[in-house]
DNA sequence: CTGAAAGCGCTTACAG
DNA sequence: CTGAAAGCGCTTACAG
């Protein structure tokens, strides 16, 4: 089918024996432009639907008002919460989102940050993929255009980075084993030393550390793409161990769920004999019974900021580049998996 | 900071003492120019990292290789999984995608169709918000640019409409549960008459009807903003009836799982005493104690076909508009919810 | 085989 | 107060 045309400024400015440029400045309420003439020209352009073309109004200007996206998987709950602060903070400040998965191949995402540029996007927001090892191609498009990053962050990468506070977030939860009479709490993390697993495993280890409590390598698991199943095989092993922890913290909800999974196999009993806390506040952390205490991460807050710097960045360009990292608090979810009346 | 520019034609013409032209024809391997020429333009635009201005490519032949999708909740995990299917198909046939969330909200639906084209999209893929009372203003888009509908659609809108075979997917679930012995059924479906309520409920029609087996309005309940907690009170409804039924089929996971909450409270055996089966194979199907029965909705196929119909309108304009409706076929998966050897 | 020129739809400095 | 012209980066019909 032939599709309609959209409606130009010529032929407004043709219908109204103007010229394109009276009536382009009529519609952005030039104040050289006469009452009567803009009110003409509005008329006849919502009369007859004029819409302008951003795309050459961006053509023409360098700024598109879009802003690429680059998020590992866009199946992960948490990722859509953020995904829905980008969205609704960017619409809300007049950009549009394009999206793109970089499915954690790192050549895929340099692949995607490049199209991203040849699309003209204004600026980017990404979270790196799992396993990046080189952030040389990062470093490069940095010098070319705003770039901020969320929640999968490095410090390799001087640019403005918006994250939760994971370091006392997993301080917190382990605190609060320690509070309802754990001590003897294991801890489930990645091998990959990621900045999200690097930091809780921090707070874990502080935690600890501050309630004078021995740490044990014994219960300290490492697994390569934690999972549900991971999960699971980690609670294997540490019930078979002679001295079983507990209480089991997992860095992620699917792997706490694995260990619960795990437990009630074994007729273990959540909290009594060993507590469980994982880390997200998913969907399923209430699904799974006993009902799973875990950190609540605000992912639209971190989408909303995010935005609003990186927009911050491209209407304000700065001389500098600089590490800033805002940190997002989070909420410990207490549910029967570790409440202890 | 001073972003760098990207190079342009203009400079690399510049350096080589050839015309923008001659340097443009050769980076699109035209037959015209000279191997010896083709091959210093190249490597000169590799050395200094060119890549071509796609808003000014797009600007000109007024196609922009830019989808709009339109989603209502980007945080369903079968909303992220069609999604997947999109990015994917798209990337690989040379799109980008931009998607907006609308919130279920018709007014923002359509003020969202209006910014995409704006955008200068090429075509747009949505799924329509719930209670979407007049398609007026998307027929009104539909003249304008090519338009693929999925998983929300309506019979209204004369464009492609991908779907899932719903009433087939009903069907076989209901049947399943009388190949079990089950013969008193209840649904749990939605108020609101969408085309996906209507279509299950028309499935767990046809199913009984073939059975033979009568159909009691007393176990046919419908609520409006389906979700877990509703599947929970319509579950503490039909266990307060005389005859209870022997099995519930829910149109969605989320109220299928409501409904084992409120089973397990009341202590009742799943699935001997009652059988549960759902709809969409959502991540906490598995998660719920006993794993739930449900129709698996392939997503990313969805997605991808979706992508796949709406290049082809894109790139091979028809004529005129047909109503063309391709069904995926679902898979129902059995699992402890409803399965007795 | 290569180049000069027009044009995509818009904005804006420059004239008048 | 209004208009003619240039220009954003690219492609392509027209010359030569």
């Amino acid at each position: 089918m032939s599709k309609k045309q959209s409606v130009t400024l010529k032929e407004l400015a043709k219908e109204l024996q103007l010229s394109v440029s009276t009536v382009s400045r009529a519609l952005n309420d030039h104040p050289d432009i006469s009452e009567p003439t803009r009110k003409k020209v509005k008329q006849l352009a919502k009369r007859r639907h004029y819409t302008p073309n951003l795309f050459a109004k961006g053509f023409r200007s360098h700024r598109t008002h879009i802003l690429g996206v680059i998020v590992p998987n866009i199946s992960h709950y948490f990722t859509t919460t953020i995904l829905k602060g980008i969205l609704a903070q960017s619409e809300s400040l007049g950009y549009r989102v394009i999206i793109s998965e970089s499915r954690n191949d790192q050549q895929k995402q340099t692949e995607m940050l490049e199209t991203m540029i040849q699309f003209g996007v204004d600026g980017i927001l990404m979270a790196l993929a799992r396993k990046t090892k080189s952030v040389d191609s990062i470093l490069e498009i940095l010098e070319r255009i705003p770039l901020v990053m969320f929640d999968k962050v490095s410090d390799k990468i001087p640019c403005t980075q918006v994250v939760i506070n994971e370091e006392e977030a997993a301080y917190n939860a382990i605190e609060h084993l320690i509070n309802i009479g754990k001590n003897r709490i294991a801890i489930i993390k990645e091998t990959e030393r990621s900045f999200n697993s690097k930091k809780r495993f921090e707070g874990y280890l502080r935690a600890l550390k501050e309630h004078n409590i021995p740490i044990d390598k014994k219960i300290i698991l490492s697994t390569e793409d934690i999972s549900l199943e991971k999960g699971r095989m980690m609670a294997n092993i540490l019930l078979s161990l002679k001295k079983r922890p507990d209480a089991i913290f997992a860095i992620t909800d699917s792997a706490a769920i694995g260990v619960i999974k795990a437990l009630h196999k074994f007729k273990v009993t959540i909290p009594d004999e060993i507590a469980v806390v994982g880390f997200s506040n998913s969907n399923s952390s209430t699904i799974i019974s006993p009902a799973l205490s875990t950190v609540d991460q605000p992912g639209s807050k971190i989408g909303k900021t995010a935005v609003t710097y990186l927009i911050d960045e491209i209407e304000n360009p700065k001389e500098d580049l600089l590490t800033k990292t805002i940190e997002i608090k989070t909420n410990l979810i207490v549910r029967d998996s570790s409440f202890i009346p």
